[in-house]
DNA sequence: TATTATGTAGACCGATTGTCATATTGGAGG
DNA sequence: CCTCCAATATGACAATCGGTCTACATAATA
């Protein structure tokens, strides 16, 4: 844990969040959970609770990013990175027993709709990481809207899976869906390298 | 809107529940939503909340587990109902301007965990639907741990997807999503009623 | 009229958020 | 070493809100 109060604050709040979403989470249980006295939270975030989620999502989505990024980036082969990424999920319910999720989805299902600086955050974070996705694919020779497609299939299933793996405590069908979009994936850099060698791209 | 106090509750907490979580909705609102006194809340349900959000969540999952049966036995090809399917929710999100989801993810991401009959219901609801939708893939030849992937594809990614349609306020995920799932299925239906001739099951 | 089933009203108390006056700390300048 | 100042920390406090409960009202029935 930070030692400098504030940074101990986020950290706090970002698991909080991520376990019980934003009603859910009460200053109380951040000021415990984080250690600090309850005017400390005022000091640093004047402007309340929600400019600590704020801060918190964002802080959040760019962690996701980054790491989503690097692995992207350190594969060429994107179908091998995305059972990474499957995989990398699966190990994150196994470590917590199944207890947090994605930062983003309880504040957008919870969160109230008259912040829009949050909405904001939560929109650019699902276009950040499908556009990455996206990118990867079509570095490969995948078409733009099929890599589109693909991107979106590998996030929406992602998240839907953080849903139902947490509901029924099973890491079981984070593997069975990444058979699959591992296989389509693979399937889709193939045809569009032939088709790439047949319009004489390469 | 029902007549009855009792089912006006229920059907105005189920919208909440759906619009702002567990703990996004409180006693007042499901009260001014439902026009209904405060006192009557606790003859209806003298488990109170925990007992009201129960009831309501059972009530939504038998009605989607309901509606998803039927579309699944409508159509004796499973890629046409799972278009379909997509459609529903695409038409759904519509309707309500991205403001309405799943009934069960809220409550998974945001409900107290010290509540087990609300966890075995979410868990029972995930249950039901990929069981539903793994049986229609068998029933189209489909061998049974691939219609289990599939299903849970399907679950996945159509759960993913209306939070991502929530953020972003845009439908083309599902649809861009739908024809990657729909190709899919198909593929694999084929394959299956091949494999089922090869090995002289038809 | 007495009794029971159903529905209503609002008092109650703990929890939650936001505010404030005051204490403490850690340097920069003398 | 001392002084002073800015940055930070602290917990008591008020206002509001949330969920729960008890006492009361009405309607149906015997």
């Amino acid at each position: 844990m930070a030692t400098d109060t504030r940074t101990r604050m986020i950290e706090a709040t970002a698991l909080l969040i991520r376990h019980r979403g934003y009603h859910g989470t009460s200053l109380n249980d951040i000021l415990s959970a984080s250690a600090a006295p309850r005017g400390s939270l005022y000091f640093h975030f004047p402007g309340g609770k929600d400019q600590l989620i704020i801060e918190v999502t964002r802080a959040s989505v760019a962690d996701v990013t980054e790491r989503l990024g690097a692995e992207l980036a350190a594969e060429s082969n994107p179908a091998v990175a995305v059972r990474r990424i499957y995989q990398s999920v699966e190990r994150m319910l196994e470590e917590n027993r199944f207890s947090l999720g994605c930062p983003v989805a309880p504040v957008v299902l919870d969160a109230p709709n008259d912040v829009p600086d949050l909405a904001e955050i939560c929109r650019s974070a699902f276009e950040q990481w499908i556009g990455l996705l996206r990118r990867a694919f079509m570095r490969a020779g995948v078409a733009e809207q099929r890599a589109q497609a693909l991107a979106l299939l590998v996030e929406s299933s992602l998240e839907g899976l953080m849903v139902i793996a947490r509901a029924t405590l099973d890491r079981a069908p984070l593997a069975a869906v990444a058979d699959e979009v591992v296989a389509l994936v693979e399937a889709a850099v193939h045809s569009g390298k032939a088709a790439q060698q047949a319009d004489g791209v390469v």
